[in-house]
DNA sequence: CCATTAATCTTTACATCGTCAAGTTGCAGT
DNA sequence: ACTGCAACTTGACGATGTAAAGATTAATGG
């Protein structure tokens, strides 16, 4: 299907200081992450293959196994990370001094246009092998706290009154992030038939929650 | 890994109609896609090979190729099928002869219970590989024609005087579809930390585009 | 500073997988 | 009955994930 020679990427095989050979890779499990990371993005998830990424980095086929119980513990490292990345984002977002309303238009727009920009990873985030072993704690952990971040700026509104009496943070929060997760998902996979910008998307989701605000 | 014995499950082979070997299957098409959705359904989709499936419908190892290009054709023709149930579920509960109301509320309970009673396959109908690749058409024409009926719900609505003037048909199914697919996921993998029921979720749901309407 | 130990990496090997090429079987229509 | 086409089989190949056993280097404690 595909012709091999258009697969040959630049991978930084990422030795730690000096160029020199080492035997000793000195930085592997990180570069893996990384490495992969990047492949999948240009690939596919599919373009991964553990003995190629090897290859790339500069190093045996079963190396990677010191670092990795599984390619599935690889892949999960790879989305813990991206859950990390999204963690900090959001953080920066809802930590800046700005209205409160702001700071959610932006919270929406950050989500999305972190989905959409990395669109493979995002599927690993919530990729079925993930959630279903529950041998993956930490990646799980992660993306809980992006999570609690959402709830945590509604308990923020409904502090400043901004929230109606009757909505719930916790609830409000759900459907945010459902409807996020949503959006990106679909419009990602030219589900919409009409194609529409990421400014756009996030009109309306943020239309849609402020419905929920006294006016 | 997993042990092989605990992996047999028992499959229907789908023989025409009587027990007796024939050269030809004589319905091998379809009970692949049968099989195939059977499988995933319980093992998952790394629980599904070409070899095994073969062997479990009782078939030689290159057979399913007479019939599907390739793997990634097979698991499009199982995409498609659930696409068509959903379709029909979904026809089913426009066309009744109830309140518009109550349609919706049908509808996104119906969407909800379907995604969630079919983890795996609903998974697949939203790979990437599937909207990558244009080679799937049939599946691709099938989910918009999902997407459609949402888009008529709201229009009938709209019809009815029922919809605030504001809103838009069209773009209050995409959000409707977003937020159900959002849900019916995190939902699905656990990731809303209190587990919620159907019922409570569609709840949620419901009460969100309720707000749409004209008091 | 050296010796022992633990961490990291390599080589070899194997089972499984998707898929192709070439051959076989049987049904449909002349 | 013959022919041709569709459905199916067998055998083979390369790629992949991964386990076992050995080699090399870094770390540690005397």
């Amino acid at each position: 299907m595909v012709n091999k020679s258009d697969t040959q990427i630049e991978i930084p095989t990422g030795k730690k200081a000096s160029n020199k050979e080492t035997y000793h890779h000195g930085n592997l499990r990180e570069t893996l992450i990384e490495a992969s990371a990047h492949i999948i993005k240009i690939q596919g998830i599919e373009g991964l293959s553990l003995r190629k990424l090897a290859d790339q980095v500069g190093v045996s086929r079963a190396a990677p196994y010191h670092h990795f119980k599984d390619k599935n513990a690889l892949l999960a490292a790879v989305a813990e990370q991206g859950f990390k990345d999204l963690a900090t984002l959001l953080n920066n977002i809802l930590n800046q001094n700005t209205p409160l309303l702001e700071r959610l238009k932006l919270a929406i727009q950050g989500y999305l246009t972190f989905a959409i920009q990395h669109p493979t990873q995002y599927d690993l985030m919530f990729g079925r092998k993930l959630w279903k072993a529950n041998e993956f704690d930490h990646s799980q952990r992660q993306a809980k706290d992006c999570f609690r971040m959402y709830v945590q700026l509604f308990e923020q509104l409904k502090e400043a009154k901004l929230l109606k009496p009757t909505e719930d943070a916790l609830r409000l929060a759900q459907l945010l992030w459902a409807t996020l997760h949503g959006l990106a998902k679909l419009t990602e996979e030219g589900l919409f038939s009409v194609s529409n910008s990421i400014e756009e998307i996030t009109e309306y989701a943020f239309l849609r929650f402020k419905q929920s605000l006294v006016k």
